[in-house]
DNA sequence: TATTTTTGTGTAATCGATTGCAGATTTGAT
DNA sequence: ATCAAATCTGCAATCGATTACACAAAAATA
C-alpha cells in the first residue's frame, strides 16, 4: 500500500533476478519470450512502475527540459510552451516551466537551479541582454547541456535558436501604414539590446527610409511591454506639436493603451491616428476596434524550437551543431490601420 | 569539462571520505569546524553542484511538485501558479506544469506521468468532474502523495482543496444588475459537474429568488469558456421573444463574446442589456467598455494551495489532514453594468 | 558421442548521496 | 597517570535500475 513495488520485489516473487527483470521489461534480445511474458504479466499484477529517478541517475537522463520564459500569462509565451509540450510529451519528456519576470538575477538563478535538478536541456527567451548572463549561458555549453533560445536570443556561438524575421514583421507593418497615406508613424519600441526589439526599430526605420520619408529619430520612443506603459507614452506622444498620425507597436500590449489614450483624447482611429500591434494577441481581434498585428505563430515556433532541442540530445555528444531557425511573421491587417475602408484604395 | 564533481572527487582531494563531504555540506553536527570549512571551500573551488537525483532517489523526495490546470493562457491559472511558485521556489521545489486543455484523457495521463517523475505532490483543477477520474485520485491517496485541487475542486474525503466561494460571488453579482433594475437576468453557465460552475449557477438562482423575482430556467444556458461560444450563446438569447436585459456570466470570455454579438445587434451596454463577468481577466479592465467581473485573487490562492501541500509533505504521513480554505471573492462594478452612471441610484 | 554455438540468467559493479554503526582520537575528570 | 566521556571520521549498506561479463544449459554441428 506505501511502498512501491520494484523490480527486486518482482524477481523475488518469481524467483529470478532484479537483472533479468530489468531486461525482460525492456525488451532486452536476450530474454526468452517465456519469461518476458511473465514478467510482464507480474509487474502488471504487482502495479509496477519504472522508478524514475533510479533510471536517471543511471542513465544520466533526467527526461525533464526546462523552460524559461519572461512570463506565462500572455498568449504568445503561453503558446510557444503548448507548442514545446506537444513536441515534447510523446517523447517521454516533461516541461520544467520558470518565469523571470524580466529580472535578471532570476534568469541566471533558474538556469542554476534547473541545472541542479539534472534537466537534460534548457528552451529559453532571454529577459535581458544587457548583464553577465552570458556567463551562465556559455557554462551550460561546457557542461553540454543543450540550449535553444527562441524568439528573444542572444547572439552567442554554439547556441541554436527559433525566431521569427522581426526585421521582415516591422518592415511590412510600417510599409502597410505608408501604404494607407500615413506619413508620421511613430514606433512604440522596447529594450533594443533585445534583439527583437532592435530588428523591429530597424524594419520600420528601413521602411520608412525605402520610401522616401522623413526619419524622425524623435518618434521612437522605448518603453515597456505594458497596457498602462502604453497609454503614458501615447500622452506624451499626443503633446507633440506636430503629432503622429501613426502608431507602430513593438507590443500589442502597449499598442492597446496608447488605443485606449488616443480615444481617451477624442481622436478617431483609423481616421485621426493609426494603430499597429505585434504579436497578434487573442485581444487584438476581439477588441470592438479590432487591432492590427504581427502573427508570430508561437505554436510552431514552440515545435520547432523542441524539434531542435530533440535533434541536439540524440545527437552525438562530439557533435556540436548550431542552427538558426527564422519564421516568417504574417502581418494581419484590422480595423485599427484600415483606412482604406473609408477612402477606398487610395 | 564534461563531468560533474562529486562528493567522491572532493572526497579524494582531500583525503577523506565521501560520507564526511557530505556530512559537512549538510551541516552535521558531528563535523569539526575546521573539515567542514575546507569542504565547503574546496566544493566552491571544484565547482560542486549537488545532484538532485541522487539525493531525490536517496530520499525518496524528488523536490518537485505537478501543477495540473486546464491551460495557462488565461490570466486566472498563470497568476495561481505564479502565487504557487512564489510560495515553493524558497523551498527548493520545482514546479512541473502540465495542461489539460481540458481533455480528461489528458488529465488522468498527466497524473501518472508525474507520478512516474516522482513528484512529491500534485496541485491541480479538476477539468472534468464525470468519467472515471476519480480512480486516480485515489490512487493517488493510496500512494499517500498529496493532491491538493484549487479552484476547480471535486469533492472527495481527505483531499485538501483551496477554492473560493463561487456561490457567494455569483449571488452579489446578481445582486448587483437587480439592485441596478435589471429584471430578466439570464445566465451564461458552464458544466456544472464542476462544482464552481454549480455554485455560480446556485447563487445566482438564489439572488434572483431572494429578490422576489421569478426564476426562470430557460434563461441559464450551459455553454464553454470561450469568446466565440459566448456570441454563439448570445445570440440565442436575443432572438428570445422575450430577450433578457441582464447577463450573469459564469466566464470573462464568455461574457466578451456576449458583449461582441449585443453590440453587434445594435443595442447598448448597460443600458439594453447589462454584462456581468467572472474572474477579472485583465481584458476586462482595458476594454473600452469595462467589464463587470468578480475577481478571485489567483495568486493568493495559488500560495495557499502551495501552502497547504507544504503543510501535508511535512506532516507525519500518519496523520492525513483534509483543509478546505474558501476565499471571498470581490464584486469589481465597472461600465458594462452601472446603470447608475446614467439613471443615478435607482 | 564429443564439441562448438547459441540462448538465457545470474553476479556484481555502477550512478551520487545519505546515514547507522563502529572505531579512533582528543579532552576532561579523578 | 589512568580511565571515562566527548568529538570526529570511516566503513559499508542503501535507494532502484542498468549492464558488462561470466557461466550454465540447451541446441546445433561434427
Amino acid at each position: 500500500m506505501k511502498k512501491k513495488t520494484t523490480i527486486y520485489d518482482i524477481a523475488k516473487k518469481l524467483n529470478i533476478t532484479a537483472a533479468t527483470v530489468s531486461r525482460a521489461l525492456n525488451g532486452n534480445s536476450k530474454i526468452s519470450e517465456a519469461t518476458r511474458k511473465l514478467v510482464a504479466e507480474t509487474a502488471k499484477e504487482m502495479n509496477y512502475e519504472q522508478n524514475k529517478l533510479a533510471q536517471a541517475l543511471k542513465s544520466g537522463k533526467s527526461y525533464n527540459v526546462g523552460v524559461i520564459v519572461p512570463r506565462i500569462d500572455s498568449n504568445f509565451f503561453a503558446s510557444i510552451i503548448r507548442g514545446i509540450e506537444e513536441e515534447l510529451y510523446p517523447q517521454g519528456y516533461h516541461v520544467i516551466i520558470c518565469q523571470t519576470h524580466d529580472q535578471e538575477a532570476l534568469e541566471t538563478g533558474n538556469i542554476n537551479s534547473l541545472l541542479n535538478a539534472q534537466v537534460d536541456g534548457i528552451l529559453m527567451s532571454v529577459s535581458n541582454a544587457k548583464g553577465d548572463s552570458d556567463t551562465s549561458f556559455n557554462a551550460l555549453l561546457k557542461k553540454n547541456v543543450p540550449l535553444i533560445f527562441f524568439d528573444r536570443k542572444k547572439e552567442i556561438k554554439g547556441i541554436s535558436s527559433v525566431t521569427i524575421d522581426d526585421f521582415k514583421g516591422a518592415y511590412e507593418a510600417t510599409k502597410h501604414l505608408i501604404d494607407q497615406g500615413y506619413r508620421r508613424i511613430a514606433h512604440l519600441s522596447n529594450d533594443r539590446s533585445l534583439l527583437i526589439f532592435k530588428n523591429r526599430y530597424l524594419g520600420y526605420r528601413q521602411a520608412i527610409l525605402d520610401s522616401g520619408l522623413e526619419f524622425d529619430e524623435n518618434l521612437v520612443i522605448e518603453t515597456h511591454s505594458k497596457v498602462l506603459e502604453g497609454r503614458k507614452t501615447m500622452k506624451k506622444l499626443l503633446n507633440f506639436e506636430n503629432r503622429p498620425d501613426a502608431i507602430f507597436s513593438a507590443s500589442d500590449f502597449t499598442a492597446l493603451g496608447a488605443i485606449q489614450e488616443i480615444k481617451a483624447h477624442g481622436l478617431k482611429i483609423p481616421e485621426d491616428i493609426s494603430v499597429v500591434g505585434f504579436s497578434n494577441e487573442p485581444f487584438t481581434r476581439f477588441m470592438e476596434l479590432s487591432i492590427t498585428s504581427v502573427d508570430q505563430s508561437p505554436i510552431e515556433m514552440g515545435r520547432l524550437a523542441a524539434q531542435v532541442f530533440l535533434e541536439e540530445v540524440n545527437n552525438d555528444k562530439r557533435i556540436k551543431s548550431e542552427k538558426q531557425v527564422v519564421l516568417t511573421p504574417e502581418l494581419i491587417i484590422r480595423k485599427s490601420s484600415l483606412k482604406s475602408q473609408i477612402l477606398d484604395k487610395a
